[in-house]
DNA sequence: TATCAATGTTAGCCATGACTAACTTAGAGA
DNA sequence: TCTCTAAGTTAGTCATGGCTAACATTGATA
């Protein structure tokens, strides 16, 4: 478990909200659509907004969209990863109904190991084309 | 998802761990005993065990053992059988390391829906004895 | 049986991460 | 260009769940 505990689930869920909301290179995203997003209030995503720049994992002018950094947009990348990978797996493997399986992941994902993640992978590598 | 959401990842910890050091009809355990098991302080413990005790899951007279109810043993059984199901999963079906897919399983178990869990056993149940 | 060390409890602090209320700012449209 | 609504911010509250310090109780042992 590497970075894994800098972040806290929270943490990585609005950071992977960023990034799914495409606050990828020029474009940037809206403060307000996290908040629909992730069903919380404006004032939350403020304050996680704050703890993301000081990790120096986004950048944000006041009043203004927000991007992702480098190093965020590799952290991103590989949280989406792991909630892709579950869902693959709780979906194509196991035969979890779509919707559970998406619920499961996102709560997993902040949870696994990168041992447990490769072997997941590796499973689905062998059993399904990539 | 069923009772999962009365209970924290936390509370879940006490409840297993009273569980675990055979906190199981008439014997009983001690909360220094759950302090050093999970590595908190003791007034971590006496907070928590007065959560349980309202929501009925143990009983405990001041200064005395703690013990499971019966709808608290039940509840036990089934997080303690996610962990169970999860570990061996990890470690037997994905090839994970022991004391990672412990670990692993000890923060999975609060978060898998009633289905995966199910899956899980199933999968199990398939390629492996019981 | 008196003592004292281990166990259990209480009170109060801190960080996290939600919230509402009240404000400031920005920018689209009249 | 003025206005006014939507977006963003600030301040302050609450619950959870850790912690330490200090106190209370119990029970084994001298």
């Amino acid at each position: 478990m590497p970075q894994l505990l800098n972040l806290t689930p929270s943490t990585e869920d609005y950071l992977e909200t960023i990034y799914r909301l495409r606050g990828i290179g020029k474009s940037g995203v809206r403060s307000s659509d996290v908040a629909s997003q992730l069903q919380v209030a404006k004032p939350s995503v403020n304050r996680a907004l704050r703890n993301l720049m000081e990790g120096g994992w986004i950048t944000q002018e006041p009043y203004a969209l927000i991007f992702l950094t480098e190093t965020g947009q590799r952290l991103a990348e590989g949280i989406f990863n792991r909630h892709r990978t579950l869902q693959r797996f709780l979906r194509d493997v196991l035969g979890v109904e779509e919707s559970i399986a998406e619920a499961d992941a996102c709560r997993m994902e902040h949870v696994i190991s990168e041992q447990t993640l490769a072997k997941l992978q590796q499973f689905l590598s062998v059993y399904f084309v990539p």
